[in-house]
RNA sequence: GCCCCCAUCGUCUAGCGGCCCAGGACGUGGCCCUCUCAAGGCCAAAACGGGGAUUCGAAUUCCCCUGGGGGCACCA
């Protein structure tokens, strides 16, 4: 059994300050399926030390988004577990226990500094261009004074004392080694002066804590990558394998998505959130099988992967490193796949709250019947509304000049829909068989071509120049509201012929 | 400015020294099927950023350049 075949333990540590997106459900996802295939465990931790960055609802959002990706967790807030709690905000003693564990190690120390005199410190490198890092002023503080200090209510915070010589190498698992000078770690604080902890000391300390064997997370945290393994050194941790993921670029592939560029996006349909694809139709299944293969592959040629295929095919070692542009017509592409992947009934039963949505009122016989006949034509749900969504009308309103057949007349489309009728009318059993034969007979008849005629009987029918395949249309309607929808377009048809319309 | 990471068709990617005058997918164009639109099938155009080095042989290894991305908070 290889390394990677040990159950795992994998944790999904979002910050709750925001839409969730695509760039956390991708990380998900890779914790969950490592953790599934590996028979290992999937944790749920919320970051929210930050107390000014909380976004109410965010928390709920996250959850909902990633139940509905399909993903479900071994431990987290929501259902407990033997590590928690869950949320860093309830573990604060936690963190000023360990901060406080570093100082007696000479790991750590406090530091008095005001953030005024920090920011002028800051500013005064940026002119001298200088390396932007804290000046070390508290540094070599004596200990018991320090505590004094502290002791008497001073206002500190405690800093990591980063080692001021030589290197510190660390390992990424799709990287290699990353050996980098320590003159470039900073003094970094790990509890604030308001007692909280920071990300560089809870995640660590919470890793450590929950035992997690392999740490997933975003390319953002390659910089301060040193410092966390210092961290864990300095405790002396046995450290977790560390795997950074590339970040998703912008669909041009020049930088990461804004704020305004996220929004500009909508208007297409298209969206970097969770929540926002589901709105727009597209199905979970899709979602997961693109975002997947953005930054992981399973062979040369196999695109098509549902979760359970993922959980049984997913290796860390084919992550790739490099960052991925987000492709939305590929998102289409696979909504698609997905969507023709789906049963009638499971497919029809997603359909009805689009359609609802769309103010139809839906009869689920009727609901069942449409189902096969949208399936291939749409790329998201909601796009049954526009192509399908005539079956739940009580009456269509044609436009007059699309009921003109190709070039042919007002007045002989007229006669041609009145001879349509005639023709229906007759058929005793009103199926797509039976209907085609007639019509088809009177196309000959009229010498006509099928587009002609048929064109000005999906008008009338549906209201619409693009449909589902007009004779299965037919037959789901009924006899009686087909014969009165062509009713309808003679009238209309041949009104305009007398008003000498055209 | 400093630090870190990355680099194959427009995009997602396969490739881990000879199987590659580079394979798949999306998108694009064409054809077939066809009552519209799709779906489906077939075909086509389309890439190893540049320069050195190693080697009998490099998309694959090493170095430099360039380009792109990320980070430089008492945010995560």
């Amino acid at each position: 059994m290889s390394e990677q075949m040990k159950p795992v333990r994998v944790r999904f540590a979002p910050s709750p300050t925001g839409h969730m997106h695509l760039g956390s459900g991708r990380t998900a996802l890779y914790d969950y399926l490592i953790a599934r295939k590996t028979g290992g465990k999937f944790i749920l931790r919320i970051e929210d030390t930050d107390r000014k960055r909380y976004v109410p609802g965010a928390e709920e959002e996250l959850i909902e988004g990633l139940h509905w990706l399909g993903l479900d967790w071994d431990e987290g807030p929501d259902i407990g577990g033997p590590y928690g709690p869950y949320r860093q905000s309830e573990r604060g003693e936690i963190y000023r226990e360990y901060a406080r564990k570093l100082v007696g190690m000479g790991h750590a120390y406090f530091c008095f500094c005001t953030p005024d005199r920090l920011e002028r410190v800051r500013q005064e490198q940026q002119k001298r261009k200088d390396i932007i890092r804290y000046d070390g002023t508290c540094r070599g503080l004596d200990p018991d004074e320090a505590l004094k200090r502290v002791a008497n209510g001073e206002r500190h915070v405690i800093r990591f004392k980063a080692p001021r010589e030589g290197v510190t190498t660390v390992h990424d698992l799709l990287r290699g080694d990353i050996t980098v000078d320590n003159q470039t770690i900073d003094d970094f604080v790990l509890l604030k002066s308001d007692g909280l902890a920071v990300y560089h000391l809870a995640a660590m300390v919470d890793d450590h804590l929950m035992k997690i064997t392999h740490v997933i997370r975003g390319s953002e945290w390659l910089p301060t990558f040193p410092l966390h393994a210092l961290i864990y050194r300095a405790f002396g941790w046995q450290e977790p394998v560390w795997v950074h993921l590339s970040v998703f670029l912008k669909p041009s592939g020049k930088g990461k998505m804004s704020k305004r560029e996220a929004a500009e996006l909508g208007k297409d349909g298209y969206s970097i959130f969770i929540a926002d694809l589901k709105q727009s139709g597209y199905i979970p299944e899709a979602v997961v099988n693109w975002i997947a293969l953005m930054g992981w592959s399973y062979d040369d040629r196999t695109e098509f992967f549902t979760l359970s295929d993922l959980i049984d095919k997913f290796s860390l070692e084919r992550l790739n490193p490099a960052p991925a542009a987000i492709n939305f017509s590929k998102l289409d592409h696979f909504n698609g796949l997905h969507i023709r992947s789906l049963a009638i009934g499971d497919l029809a039963q997603r359909l009805r709250p689009y359609f609802e949505k769309g103010g139809l009122k839906v009869d689920p016989v009727i609901l069942e019947k449409v189902t096969p006949l949208v399936q291939p034509r749409i790329t998201t749900l909601d796009d049954a509304v526009d192509i399908a969504g005539f079956f739940f009308l009580e009456h269509v309103e044609p436009r007059i000049e699309e009921l003109i057949g190709k070039d042919l007349s007002l007045r002989e489309s007229a006669e041609i829909a009145q001879k349509s009728y005639k023709a229906l009318e007759s058929v005793e059993t009103f199926n797509a068989e039976n209907t085609e034969t007639a019509m088809r007979q009177l196309v000959e008849e009229l010498g006509l071509t099928a587009g002609q005629v048929f064109g000005i009987l999906r008008v009338a029918i549906t209201g619409q120049k693009v449909s589902p395949p007009l004779f299965e249309s037919m037959e789901i309607i009924g006899k009686q509201k087909t014969l009165a929808r062509i009713r309808y377009a003679v009238n209309l048809l041949e009104n305009s012929v007398e008003k000498g319309y055209f």
